[in-house]
DNA sequence: CGGATTTGACCCGCGC
DNA sequence: GCGCGGGTCAAATCCG
């Protein structure tokens, strides 16, 4: 496998593959951040953490290179304050899944070698996708769902490989993929695809109820609860040892106007790596108190008013 | 023994 | 057309 160490020309590594989920960012649709609307969060830029990588003006200008639209979502102001800039790419056509099913069928048949499929001249679908890094110790975070590996692959440029998971529950599409940055390797890259089409089977009930209270239609408290896991990971939904971290900038903390519903969530829990205020005072304050994002957010960031 | 994980092979899209 | 790399499949293996 080839390995390149992190010193690595900065555009040639940005742009190769191993940061297709940066890209990914950008893939998200806005109906799959339902929820995020639900949170009051309408800069979607806002929740991509691009504050602890340094190359993200690289990342800027390839995006801007290759054409990509979504360029201004990556630490960037916002135009509007209501702005949807994320583009998608759910206008690619429907997915082909059933005839891929039929034609695996076909394929068990085939005894002498494995071969795939043919498919159509449909361009395979994406599914919305919801992407965000979070500081973590371990690669795959727990967000309440059961999920079953299938897959693995090596990332170029990256020592670190990439895990695909699917969500376990039959009738569910939803995968996701886990991996970390080489540019930080105590950042895990998770990029959902898809929304769950059941409840949560580890959520607690009273969670549930809670952020589900103020879900907007269409909108599952599964799906919200699943992408945003590590949120409730973070807070105090699952106390579990390990700890993490969601990478926000500042601009993030400027526009998130989170609803007492959820702060209500993260209650008084002494392992909240991150937590949700309703203005930037209450940000600021809680920051110097439990200030865990400092260690991700530059200090001229953090003093920022 | 059944479910989850590993891993090599394969498919597909894209750039050259 | 070809090669590369991402994504997926499925047999083998692991594990509780």
């Amino acid at each position: 496998m080839e390995k390149k160490e992190m010193g690595v020309k900065t555009e040639e590594a940005i742009g190769s593959s191993s940061f297709s989920s940066a890209f990914d960012f950008c893939e998200v649709e806005k109906s799959s951040l339902g929820f995020m609307e639900l949170l009051g969060v309408h800069d979607y830029s806002a929740l991509l953490g691009w504050s602890s990588i340094p190359d993200s003006s690289s990342i800027l200008k390839h995006l801007s290179d290759t054409g990509n639209e979504c360029s201004e979502v990556l630490n960037q102001q916002p135009a509007t304050p209501n702005s949807s800039s994320i583009s998608s790419t759910s206008t690619e056509p429907l997915n082909d899944e059933h005839n891929k099913t039929v034609d695996q069928s076909q394929q068990h048949s085939n005894t002498n070698k494995l071969l795939k499929p043919k498919k159509t001249n449909q361009k395979r679908q994406r599914e919305p996708r919801f992407a965000f890094m979070t500081k973590s110790e371990v690669d795959h975070l727990e967000d309440g769902y059961r999920w079953r590996k299938y897959g693995q692959k090596a990332v170029k440029n990256s020592p670190f490989p990439r895990s695909y998971y699917r969500c376990t529950s039959a009738s569910c599409n939803v995968k996701k993929r886990v991996e970390r940055s080489f540019t930080d390797p105590s950042v895990v890259v998770t990029t959902y695809e898809g929304q769950h089409t059941h409840p949560s089977p580890v959520m607690p009930r009273s969670a549930l109820a809670g952020v589900g209270a103020s879900l907007p239609a269409g909108i599952s408290a599964a799906g919200c609860a699943s992408s945003f896991g590590s949120l409730m990971v973070a807070g105090s939904l699952y106390h579990q040892p390990q700890q993490h971290q969601l990478l926000v900038n500042n601009n993030a903390l400027s526009s998130m106007a989170f609803p007492t519903n959820f702060q209500s969530i993260d209650s008084t829990s002494k392992n909240a790596a991150f937590t949700f205020a309703q203005d930037r005072r209450a940000t600021a304050a809680f920051l110097s108190d439990h200030g865990l994002l400092q260690d991700i957010l530059p200090s001229h960031m953090l003093k920022e008013e």
